[in-house]
DNA sequence: TTGTTCATGGTACGACCGTATCATCAACGT
DNA sequence: ACGTTGATGATACGGTCGTACCATGAACAA
């Protein structure tokens, strides 16, 4: 036998610069003499752990998914210990924003993932993610333990809200990716409806007098590098 | 002065072509010459009506997004003479759903326009709708009037809401489009923040005994060419 | 030591793409 | 009638892309 090799661990660095070129030219412009330059290993070398394009593509989703699950579970962690349902339920939205530049790469190639599985069938028969509803799932029982302990209205629609609360999230994330909205203004939109459903009989969950710049003023620069949520 | 030929229709013809092969093959494997063969001319007549291929993709989205505002004018007009602000806002936001084929067509390459845009500073720099916050100031716009004429909450932001509902059709038309959630349980959520908007003081907007099918039930179809909203 | 096998490099091939070049046809002014 | 000019066709060129092929180094078993 001659020398060996950690295939996985070679694979994840390919992997990796694969996310990276993409994240900075765009996932279609993206060929594999461009990875094998960005990993620093020659072309032959992709060739030889990832057959071919396709495989390394798919590959490449499933390391892009899997390094921003471990992200959001870090900053769940983060949190705090034992942190109230609504703190968990912010981080996991606000963790999606594409705030820095990591997350912004994560949200880029995620969604050119999505659009090009719409007209590429190879790419859609794959499970897109380990469970598309994971993160709805969770949010919905986080949102119905809000409610049974009476920290959130009673009467809210728990999967419904879960729903809402990720699909104005994603589609703001867009939004401030192409630079048409800033993270504030995001990030004040998502405030003000977890305010509503965060709200028992007698109290307001956060003050009521904070006037949300909802509109954003100023809009974002074209690259807002700048970490919002640290 | 030879055969004098209208370039206007020509082009819009060619672009017409772009956008149904865009939509069947995706934004970026179409090529020059499958615009041609779709349009039914040579490869070099493309050429000559738009000379190279970024000013084709720009004058597509152009076409694109003012072929879609004519579909949203006719949509609005279908609902009636002098409709409510609900019916109006309600029309806004299921027009944008992709529910049939053109709707379906023009979100794919919408979204595939956005995400370019990200990395092609060409595109960037072209504008990229006429106004960005057109559907937004409108929505807020009609929001806005409700409350004053004593239809809506008074209580609520009328441009945080309008974002809002522009958020969550946005995303859910591309969950919708990559066969993830059904046009109805899409539908669903927005009269449940409908409902919640549109209701003063003493009377509720719709019934109140609707039991939306958020979840879903099954799946939508890889292809759900059916209208929903016809 | 030697031979087998994994790992890696270099390079060539065929296909396609966007663009450029050359040629031809058709119509209107004069 | 005819020449000028816009509209159209056929084809060639350079480049890049994904993939395949051939060669070599390096390590362990025997």
């Amino acid at each position: 036998m001659p020398k060996r090799v950690d295939h996985e661990e070679r694979r994840a660095q390919i992997a990796e610069a694969l996310i990276q070129v993409a994240g900075r030219r765009g996932l279609h412009a993206v060929g594999m003499r461009d990875v094998a330059a960005e990993a620093g290993v020659s072309l032959r070398l992709v060739q030889y752990y990832f057959e071919t394009k396709e495989k390394l593509l798919f590959y490449g989703l499933q390391h892009l998914t899997d390094r921003f699950t471990a992200r959001v579970g870090a900053r769940l962690a983060a949190v705090g210990p034992d942190p109230g349902p609504r703190a968990t339920v912010e981080a996991l939205l606000l963790a999606s924003l594409p705030t820095d530049a990591e997350s912004r790469t994560f949200h880029l190639l995620y969604s050119s993932y999505a659009i090009l599985s719409v007209t590429d069938e190879a790419l859609a028969a794959q499970p897109f993610v380990d469970n598309p509803d994971a993160a709805e799932n969770a949010l919905t029982g986080l949102l119905e333990h809000a409610q049974k302990t009476g920290l959130a209205d009673p009467g809210a629609d728990a999967r419904t809200e879960a729903i809402s609360l990720l699909a104005m999230a994603a589609t703001m994330g867009t939004s401030i990716l192409v630079g048409q909205r800033s993270p504030e203004s995001a990030i004040a939109v998502l405030h003000h409806h977890l305010d509503r459903i965060f709200r028992t009989a007698g109290t307001t969950g956060r003050g009521a007098g904070e006037a949300p710049d909802v509109a954003g003023g100023a809009r974002a620069a074209v690259t807002p590098d700048v970490d919002v949520v640290p």
